[in-house]
DNA sequence: CTCAGTGCAAAGGATTTGCATGCCG
DNA sequence: CGGCATGCAAATCCTTTGCACTGAG
């Protein structure tokens, strides 16, 4: 996985390609939008940044795009989920939650952190079964704008 | 144990109380269930456990106790919101969230990990100033039913 | 008596889907 | 050409709300 930002969008292409999907000019769009963002955005965000976008094409285009593992739906306090670009294009990192408007924000841990997690992560797969793809970390409060 | 849950229904009447809300039999009905099954309730899961409570009230009765800070609304990774006893009463715990059949289940990390997390959310808020309130650490995988 | 709590049914609102049309491969 | 993508509108489904009634204080 290529992760030069030039190539988001062909890389995009060819993680479609492997699900034998099309980058649609609609698809583009989206991903454009959620790049330029650098935070994860609602559906009506994303359609307020595309040019005509019809909502059930955002609806079925982001469910395509999840399925493909090029964005990732994100859950915040608030009513409406929030997409952004997958890790494999972004890189890991966390979320910083605002539990007054529901604005979400990216921010990431040291590397030694993430490796104590994963040993703690393990232990507890180990015990009780569970099988671990991701871990979500998050931080909850209230953001600059709502204190 | 009968002392634990007197305990407890003392504790959650005086919060209601504290809040000057009554606890009533739905109400009770409701922390009953929820202590039992010492995992997240989705709402159908809490009206099967019920005796004949109506829908709208288990509604109306989680939105209460939530802000009376009795009760904590989960999300998993599908469209069921979930409830469980706030950590106040039950004690902090994070979550494995199975993302095929969207179970959720608690598990603890160790006490230094916790205060290592701690620190690192003190450095990421002093320089974003975001303010937080508290963390959410899930693991997301698939459970062993599932598997 | 009074007012919060309850149950039923109807309304809300984000998300999904049916269907006719347009466009890429 | 053929099938997926699109757009519009209608349908879905979890959740909320209006309203009349009951019950606790």
């Amino acid at each position: 996985m290529a992760d030069e930002r030039g190539d988001l969008h062909a890389s995009v292409a060819e993680m479609l390609r492997g699900g034998s999907q099309r980058y649609t000019k609609n698809r583009r769009d989206v991903i454009q939008i959620l790049e330029e963002a650098e935070r994860p955005l609602t559906i009506p965000e994303i359609l307020e940044g595309g040019d005509g976008l019809a909502q059930s094409s955002v609806y079925r285009n982001l469910a395509v795009l999840e399925q493909t593992g090029v964005v990732h739906r994100v859950q915040s306090t608030d009513e409406w989920a929030r997409y952004e670009l997958a890790e494999d294009l972004t890189g890991h990192h966390h979320h910083l939650i605002c539990s007054s408007c529901g604005s979400v924000d990216d921010f990431t841990v040291p590397p030694e952190m993430e490796e104590s997690l994963h040993q703690v992560f393990d232990q507890v797969s180990s015990r009780t079964g569970f099988n671990p793809e991701h871990h979500r970390l998050d931080l909850v409060g209230t953001c600059a704008r709502c204190d």
